[in-house]
DNA sequence: TAACCCATGTAACCTGTTACATGATTAA
DNA sequence: TTAATCATGTAACAGGTTACATGGGTTA
């Protein structure tokens, strides 16, 4: 069930369609938590069901009519609640981590390559966050509490990618001398 | 198809049996990846079938019967091949997160002891990996190939689970003051 | 004598992925 | 005129979770 609670967390951020659900899933929240527009409208018909949500159609001209998803105070109940229980830290599932792993059965060279291949993914990610970081929070000293919250979240991306940045460079180090 | 391969890893470090497997995936391989041991016999049968795995029956008295699972020379080439091809790095799925992006929803109390809370988790994890290395890498200028890449990848798991533990401290600080 | 370990499995269900489908509008 | 964007959906399948089931052996 926690998929629908990243859907309800997005919902409380912003009201919005299944469709920027989607966009959204691409960056905020989709930053810690992945999701394909199937998964999306599949899950929003489960919590309209359950009242955790509202849908307001929209009718637009020239454009494809669309729902608007609120939070109702069921839904907001039920994602503070989910909150406040306690949670254990959620498993990896890393397919690098597997590989070097069992990198001796490959060359040494295919692993470095991989490593500096991930490194550069990981170097993306930094600027991104880092630009955000400079974009949205500019005045760190002026934060609202939503802000605060979001804010914490982006040092968690910085703080991870800066870390898996020093051990690809480390590694690579390693295998290569 | 992503299990397969953790499963041909980790019988690629050592042949054993569904059972066996199954507490790997709680040490070792399962640090980066997590099965159950319905997941890892459901596919054990696949593997088998396309013949990257072969079992041995044995007998044993007083003791359930249990197949010893190796890796054939196809499941060795197929998990070379998977290794060699390049991958984008893991998307992440991370409950805290979620809840935190989410936390001006409930009292900053409650966000702050559950950050205390993982804390503690990573603490633990962290301590798991020291004595790992403490134990299973006491020399580490006299690493085989093998012994290497699980060291590199035990490394990520300090560098990571320190992170976080930075990350946690920075965080409940942030919001107690 | 209760609980846990060894060892494997079935069944039902939920979650996630991939492909396909529609159809108008807008920018290159 | 081609591709992308907006907006939503169906269908089939693969992967993951939870509960249930068996039955002897060992440890507290």
């Amino acid at each position: 069930m926690a998929l629908s609670h990243a859907i309800l967390a997005a919902l409380n951020d912003c009201a919005c369609s299944g469709y920027d659900l989607a966009k959204k899933f691409d960056g905020s929240v989709g930053f810690f938590w992945n999701a394909t527009h199937q998964q999306i409208y599949r899950e929003l018909i489960k919590l309209e069901e359950q009242s955790y949500i509202d849908a307001q159609l929209i009718h637009q001209e020239h454009r494809p009519d669309k729902k608007i998803y609120t939070l109702t105070s069921k839904g907001e109940e039920y994602l503070r609640s989910w909150i406040e229980t306690p949670s254990t830290v959620s498993p990896l599932k890393d397919d690098l981590l597997v590989k070097i792993f069992a990198g001796s059965i490959a060359s040494s060279e295919t692993i470095v390559a991989e490593l500096k291949h991930h490194r550069a993914q990981h170097l993306e990610t930094l600027h991104t966050y880092q630009s955000i970081a400079a974009q949205v929070f500019p005045d760190r000293s002026q934060l609202s509490n939503v802000e605060r919250y979001h804010y914490i979240t982006l040092r968690q991306g910085i703080g991870i990618e800066t870390e898996w940045l020093a051990w690809c460079a480390e590694s690579i180090e390693l295998l290569e001398f």
